[in-house]
DNA sequence: TCTGGGGTCCTAGGACCC
DNA sequence: TCTGGGGTCCTAGGACCC
């Protein structure tokens, strides 16, 4: 694979473009099991094995099963009850997904990511280097077999919704057989000519925007596919979905999406929420969750140099019913202190009592931390300089690691260890867990979903 | 299917300003 | 003080995606 020489024209892109889906095949299942040989052929998936806990990522063998993501744990093992369950090694998919965006980026400087395991890839001007939009794709399949290791399927399109809808269809199929790099495998191109007849069979649920409630409201009017909605008057999708979604899905069905390939997003929030294998009855469990939730916030507000206008916390009941309440204090925020101040000032008027599942803290409005030494008001009442606290802490854990320090608060009963965020990505472990966490362990490394 | 955790985008009402 | 119209910001909630 060639280099992508720097001179690539924007003007070049303008008329007729050339975009890729790329999406990778079972990612987190796929990155696990190049590192556990032994598991290949068998069903696996990346998943909480808890009560609460769900699938992150199935392979085809347990696909096979009628195992999903999203699907929960229990259901997942009641279809499936041989199926391996791997905690989640987060840290690994995130190098991984690195790797592959740069080698996107070897083809065409237009890489939007979508989530680690996907992208578009505007290569409209990258055809006299690459040649034909299907060689491209084949290439990229090619590139990043052969680095990675690992598979993915390309979808491509003149609109950003039909390659993804394109590269679903290019997937490999459970039971099929495994992936190659011969001419057509893992690859679809949907011509100009043949979008409507691809488009129009499909169900409208497969378009991206239309989900369970968006589905209901459209199988009122009588519409099951998108040539279904198609054929509806413009109105009528406008008058059940609103203005903006309605004509929006309207025009996709009719094979109509401007959308531009944006590369270099800037990400607009950051937070942390989880949900309790037991649900949190009174104000002081509440208290010192926020605590927990907000110094991992902040933490990463430091890792990425930012910092946040609004912080919002979400409450989420064991009738999951769930509220939002948020403040723009009209300061930037960094520190935990900070933001737990807020916080707790956010839910003082909330009663936990019925049982609270979940809590959540995020902080939007993001701006890069100035580096200047305007203290806030906040901090200027404070005998410590809370920011220094805050670039201190974050020192010793780029150092040692992210158990290696924080808050006495959030020492745990043996009051040697610290009670960590982060670890429970895919829902609470078994019921909750005696197992101590090692404070001198790596980020990342904790028990994990599945160490109970 | 008793429902995770990371996000984005949209809507709607009210405060406030000119 | 029986009072318009446009714009922006803030807050709360919800749909949706991977």
């Amino acid at each position: 694979v060639t280099a992508l020489p720097d001179r690539v024209t924007a003007g070049a892109l303008t008329t007729g473009r050339t975009i890729l889906h790329v999406d990778m095949d079972a990612f987190f299942v796929s990155v696990e099991l190049l590192d556990r040989p032994d598991l290949v052929g068998q069903p696996v998936v990346v998943g909480g094995p808890g009560r609460r806990g769900v699938i992150a990522a199935a392979n085809y063998e347990a696909r096979r099963h009628g195992v999903h993501s999203a699907m929960s744990s229990v259901r997942a093992q009641a279809l499936c009850p041989d199926l391996v369950f791997l905690p989640g090694r987060f840290h690994l998919y995130s190098a991984a997904s690195l790797r592959i965006m740069e080698t996107f980026a070897q083809f065409t400087p237009l890489v939007e990511p979508i989530s680690l395991d996907e992208a578009f890839l505007d290569v409209t001007g990258a055809q006299r280097l690459f040649g034909s939009p299907a060689d491209i794709a084949r290439q990229v399949r090619a590139a990043v077999f052969a680095t990675e290791g690992l598979w993915c399927s390309v979808g491509v399109a003149s609109t950003k919704f039909v390659a993804k809808l394109a590269s679903r269809a290019a997937k490999p199929r459970p039971g099929g057989p495994a992936p190659t790099v011969d001419d057509d495998d893992g690859v679809l191109v949907v011509g100009d000519g043949e979008v409507l007849s691809f488009l129009h069979p499909l169900a409208v649920s497969e378009l991206w925007g239309v989900g369970p409630v968006t589905l209901g409201r459209l199988n009122r009017h009588g519409v099951e596919t998108v040539g279904d909605l198609a054929r509806l008057p413009v109105g009528a999708v406008v008058s059940s979905l609103g203005s903006s979604a309605g004509q929006h899905l309207h025009a996709l069905a009719h094979g109509i999406d401007p959308r531009p390939v944006v590369p270099g997003r800037r990400e607009k929030s950051v937070g942390h929420e989880q949900t309790y294998a037991e649900d949190l009855v009174d104000r002081a469990g509440m208290d010192r969750e926020l605590l927990r939730l907000c110094d991992a916030v902040a933490s990463r507000l430091a890792t990425k140099g930012l910092a946040g206008a609004t912080v919002t916390v979400k409450v989420r009941f064991s009738d999951f019913r769930t509220i939002t309440r948020s403040h723009s204090p009209g300061e930037p925020m960094t520190t935990t202190t900070t933001l737990v101040d807020h916080a707790r000032r956010l839910v003082a008027d909330i009663e936990p009592a019925p049982g609270v599942r979940l809590l959540g803290v995020s902080v939007s409005g993001l701006g890069p931390a100035d580096t200047g030494h305007q203290l806030s008001f906040d901090e200027f009442e404070q005998p410590t300089n809370r920011r220094e606290v805050q670039q201190t802490v974050d020192a010793i854990r780029h150092r040692w690691g992210q158990a290696a320090i924080g808050p006495a608060a959030l020492l745990d009963d043996s009051g040697l260890r610290l009670r960590r965020t982060g670890d429970a990505q895919w829902g609470p472990a078994l019921p909750p867990s005696p197992d101590p966490v090692d404070p001198m362990a790596t980020p990342g490394a904790g028990p994990g979903a599945g160490g109970g």
